[in-house]
DNA sequence: ATACGATGTTGACGCGTTGTCAGGATTTCG
DNA sequence: CGAAATCCTGACAACGCGTCAACATCGTAT
């Protein structure tokens, strides 16, 4: 059963809705449902995947969710794989505005910079619902993580930001792949111990990781220019 | 097939072999193919996972490459998971006494602790057969990352000996969890450039994060002071 | 309005994996 | 040597996977 009508069921038998439909029906019904079943398949997925933890989950946990039939599922995603990474996409679609919003806030200031941004995502991560969040705070040990084409997309973007700034400030001895790495790897474990309420405060958190990027970097500098 | 009798295969009927056999046979028969067991198992398993990618391996791939029958998989372990820990553990029980000799190598001097350190956990990202490494390798875009009871008191050593060493150089304003956890974050994603062949330098990338912590330490020192 | 082609859904099917267990083989010990 | 303990073996039931022929629904031309 197509979800579209499920949501319908109270208004069961009433076939003929007027053309004037009071929700915009602009896209053909079989649009409709289509898009309605993809939102259906997310919803469980992220549900379930909070639940049972990437590992714990089938196709059939998540298809069982939904009014779908299983086989319905490969007409949306190949795998539970896909789900997740379509999952994760959406939650970097809504942090990539963040990143950009710090951006230029920022100005010239490369402190402001980074305090905003890593604030933003230690922000995001703890309030976005995201699949991310729910599972890190999974009392399983293992985790995953993924390297979609979007992530990629964004790391990119971020070096770029790192290197307008590095040039900015004579930064020209510190490699800009290992000053991004070590961005990220700094965002992401602190960032896990915040999920696991190992380390309480945001702000405290970002403004460290802020200074420490800042002083490190000068002090590759200045070490590399001996 | 117990592995023990496949490994004397040569030797086939030869029950009674004296006492004096060349090598020590100290333990019973039993004992002894318990361990060759458990060792084809998790060498097999180190093979498959390399070969397949961790979610891509079964437990029946592993026992496969073993003259064992299926069911004896599970008198030794639980799970593939079970097997990936057990390996992963016995990497980190071959890189604990490197990272000790980096500590005792280094005396007060805490850049070349760091230093040292890093090289060595560079070196044996790169050289050791970890599971990890052959991972890495993949074209898989997916990773999994385990803490184990044993990752976790690695990361709890390493953090008391940052906190000697901040002690002792009077940062004491940076927290050392966050200070702990940016270390980690460092090491795991330059590493992982490393295993990628994003960065090539070993020796470069060590003292890159070396005094990318020294200085980030200080600087965090210093501003919240301020 | 009706009929027909296009498109999406359904659920059962064959295949492979999982973890278990009764039966059998091997080792240990009295 | 023989009994008891140990543990290896392979078949088994339950279950997840991805596919596909049959079916239902939608878009459209008449």
């Amino acid at each position: 059963m197509q979800v579209l009508r499920a949501m319908k069921s109270t208004s069961v038998s009433l076939e003929k809705d007027k053309s004037e439909s009071p929700e915009g029906n602009q896209a053909g019904k079989r649009e409709q449902t289509k898009l309605a079943n993809r939102a259906a398949i997310l919803e469980a997925g992220r549900q379930i995947f909070a639940e049972l933890g990437y590992e714990g989950t089938t196709v059939r946990d998540i298809i069982r969710r939904t009014e779908l039939a299983s086989g319905t599922f490969y007409n949306y995603f190949k795998s539970k794989e896909e789900v997740f990474h379509a999952l994760h996409d959406d939650g970097l679609a809504r942090f990539k505005p963040l990143l950009r919003a710090a951006r230029e806030s920022a100005g010239q200031d490369f402190q402001g910079f980074m305090i905003t941004a890593f604030g933003a995502y230690f922000n995001f991560l703890l309030n976005d619902q995201s699949v991310d969040r729910e599972m890190a705070a999974m009392p399983d040990w293992t985790r995953v993580r993924f390297d979609t084409p979007e992530s990629l997309a964004l790391f990119d973007e971020l070096k770029s930001d790192i290197v307008a700034f590095a040039t900015e400030f004579n930064l020209d001895q510190v490699d800009p792949e290992l000053l991004t790495a070590s961005c990220i790897g700094i965002a992401q474990e602190i960032g896990d111990r915040l999920l696991r309420g190992r380390v309480k405060d945001i702000e405290a958190a970002a403004r460290f990781a802020a200074y420490f990027v800042l002083g490190g970097s000068q002090r590759v500098q200045s070490e590399m220019q001996a």
